[in-house]
RNA sequence: GGUCCUGUGGAGCAGUUGGAGUGCUCGCCGCCCUGUCAAGGCGGAGGUCGCGGGUUCAAGUCCCGUCAGGACCGCCA
């Protein structure tokens, strides 16, 4: 080893030992006859004390090794701020390892740096604290999650990250293939397929902390290429995985976040998470629940209310507490919020924080009969502001006021930051209507029914029920999951709702349905998403942060400048303009990557 | 695909009504300095105001386009 000692271990107790040093130069403060270095490395920072003139010389984040004596600062010397600020080391020899150029973005714990500069730079952006930390931490939660699936008997099983396409509803990365020109690999959405295989298999307990990639627009929470704790288990129910599932945020926030989570974790139906919150992941740190007057309007005259309500559709409102004390400027903007969101507007009425009486265009539109008993209704007091959403599709209102409410607990104040509020969705539908008329699998077609709609989920597609799951903190998804339909027959019939025919089946994974023929268990999983997990855990509020070297929102690696063209002769080799023979091997049967048609 | 925000020495910012590349903090270079810890003092270098076009006597500033970064919507089961 190089050094003798860690910088930041060093403690009153090293006192009168002669210690070997080596790190970057954080900081430097040149007094002439006296020269103070902070030392950093990945423990901490220790100061270092030089009284001869080599170490002038220096400058920020010089590469270095420091041989010396600790000794206990003098009296009055100490600097409480800093972990090994009782003592200090002074310097007989010094070594520059390596010099540094002058920096491009501050090593600096103080200043923040632009996103993509941060990135270019993204190795020293990781020499502060901050942005190393997080990486860190995300380092403990993956041993974590090992501890805790070790225990249990899970075994950690890679699978194929080049691999025909799972039958997700993103878009996918496509890799070309040269040994068989004109065909394509997919990068996988999820190890989905792989996993319900590893079920099949009777390995019984499976888990990965997989990658995954998927072709679609960035967020802030969102990446092209991710990462899940993936799990799945045979011979479970739901409530299995729900009490596993509680175990790992149980000992993640418990270990990284200091925070005890109440077991077990509430739940709530997904059509209580919409009818209550306009949501299917809500946001429970704070109340304000959405109302319906459906009802309570029926036969208002306000047009806007009436086509809804005579539709068949959902007219809702939810309250902004203090919201009357708006300017009309404010109100008005929530009808550009509304719009940007893709809805005609946002109705609403204010309560006068004196009398109590309601005010607002909509107010002139709707009788006294419904004006006068609103406010109890939704449960407005003198004061407030209510919001309304009507729509023939009880969803679509439902979530306008949903993400109102939202934005009403930001612009209100309501949010208690340093809470957490878990919730399962469970109950979720299997089903919703595609625009063409057709029914489209809520989550992906392998979903079981739950037990009281298995046999009669043709029946009322829309109401059926599945055993799916969700995990949810302060209004975020971290894992969702769901039981596995295992037996043929159930399985053809949810195709059969959705419209895929037997021979569609068979192409796109007909090496599942094949395995399933010899008696697959029943089986059930979940999948964490495990850089928005660690985002939360750290505080951050881009996944960027937990990731070693993200992408910009474009796709783009501002570090490597990946992707990039490639040459000519790339090309050709990697067959990109080959055409694909017909019906190239048996797609689904003997694992042949499909021909993809241009 | 859409809406919005941002772009000014190496970094982070300010820049008023359109009037000289003006200013601030940090960094960088040189000198001084023996107890600092975001050290201090003195001096200095460093600029295609993202790019292109337009309006104007005059554009960092106004307009149009474009590029890059970010937030959101669509999209992402």
């Amino acid at each position: 080893m190089i050094r003798t000692h860690e910088a930041g271990s060093l403690r009153a107790e090293h006192a009168g030992q002669t210690v070997t040093l080596a790190g970057w130069v954080a900081r430097r403060r040149d007094h002439g006859g006296v020269i103070f270095v902070d030392l950093r490395d990945a423990s901490g920072i220790v100061q270092v004390v030089f009284r001869e003139e080599d170490a002038h010389a220096l400058r920020n984040e010089f590469c270095v090794k420091v041989t010396g004596e600790v000794r206990t600062r003098p009296e009055g010397n100490e600097n409480p701020e800093l972990a090994t600020g009782a003592i200090e080391v002074a310097a007989t020899e010094l070594v520059v390892l390596s010099e540094a150029a002058p920096l491009p973005l501050p090593v600096d714990d103080t200043i923040t740096a632009s996103d993509d500069l941060r990135l270019k730079y993204r190795y020293l952006d990781l020499r502060r604290s901050g942005p190393a930390s997080a990486l860190k931490l995300r380092s403990r939660a993956n041993q974590i999650a090992r501890e805790v699936l070790h225990a249990r008997d899970f075994n950690e099983i890679e699978t194929p990250t080049l691999t025909r396409s799972t039958p997700e509803g993103a878009r996918d990365f496509l890799v070309p293939v040269r040994l068989q020109p004109g065909t394509w690999y997919a990068l996988p959405q999820s190890p989905q397929l792989f996993k319900q295989l590893l079920m099949v298999s009777g390995l019984e307990r499976y888990y990965q902390i997989a990658r995954c990639y998927r072709d679609e627009d960035f967020r802030a929470d969102r990446q092209p290429e991710f990462t899940q704790l993936d799990i799945e288990m045979s011979f479970v129910t739901q409530e299995d995985i729900i009490e596993l599932g509680e175990e790992l945020v149980s000992k993640l926030w418990g270990e990284l976040a200091g925070y005890q989570v109440q077991l077990p974790i509430p739940r709530i139906t997904w059509t209580d998470a919409m009818n209550r919150y306009g949501s299917d992941k809500p946001d429970l740190r704070y109340g304000v629940e959405l109302t319906e007057l459906t009802s309570y309007l029926a036969g208002t005259s306000f047009r806007v209310f009436a086509g809804a309500i005579d539709a068949g559709g959902y007219v809702g409102a939810v309250v902004m507490p203090g919201g009357a004390s708006q300017t009309r400027k404010e109100l008005d903007g929530w009808q550009d919020w509304a719009k940007a969101r893709g809805a005609r507007g946002l109705a609403y009425v204010v309560l006068d924080a004196d009398t109590g009486e309601a005010r607002g265009p909509v107010a002139k539109n709707l009788s006294n009969e419904h004006l006068s008993g609103l406010a109890d209704v939704v449960g407005a007091k003198p004061g407030d502001a209510i919001f309304f959403a009507a729509s023939a599709e009880r969803r679509e209102a439902q979530e306008l006021l949903g993400a109102a409410r939202i934005e009403i607990a930001k612009r209100a104040g309501l949010i208690d930051e340093s809470a957490w509020a878990f919730c399962w969705v469970v109950d979720a539908p299997m089903f919703e209507k595609t625009d063409e008329g057709g029914w489209t699998a809520v989550h992906h077609p392998f979903t079981s029914p739950n037990e009281e709609w298995e046999a009669k989920f043709e029946e009322a597609p829309d109401k059926a029920l599945a055993y799916a799951y969700d995990i949810v903190v302060n209004g975020n998804e971290i894992g969702g999951g769901s039981v596995r339909i295992h037996r043929a027959d159930v399985q053809k019939r949810v195709f059969d709702l959705l419209g895929i025919t037997p021979e569609e089946a068979e192409d796109k994974f007909g090496f599942l349905l094949e395995a399933f023929k010899y008696g697959p268990p029943p089986h059930a999983g979940i999948a964490l998403g495990w850089d928005r997990t660690c985002m939360l855990l750290s505080g951050n509020e881009s996944i960027r942060e937990v990731i070693a070297f993200p992408k910009t929102r474009g796709g783009y690696d501002p570090l490597t400048t990946a992707p990039t063209p490639i040459t000519a002769q790339q090309r050709l080799e990697a067959g990109i303009d080959a055409k694909p023979k017909a019906a190239a091997g048996t797609p689904g049967t003997d694992g042949v990557a499909a021909p993809v048609l241009p």
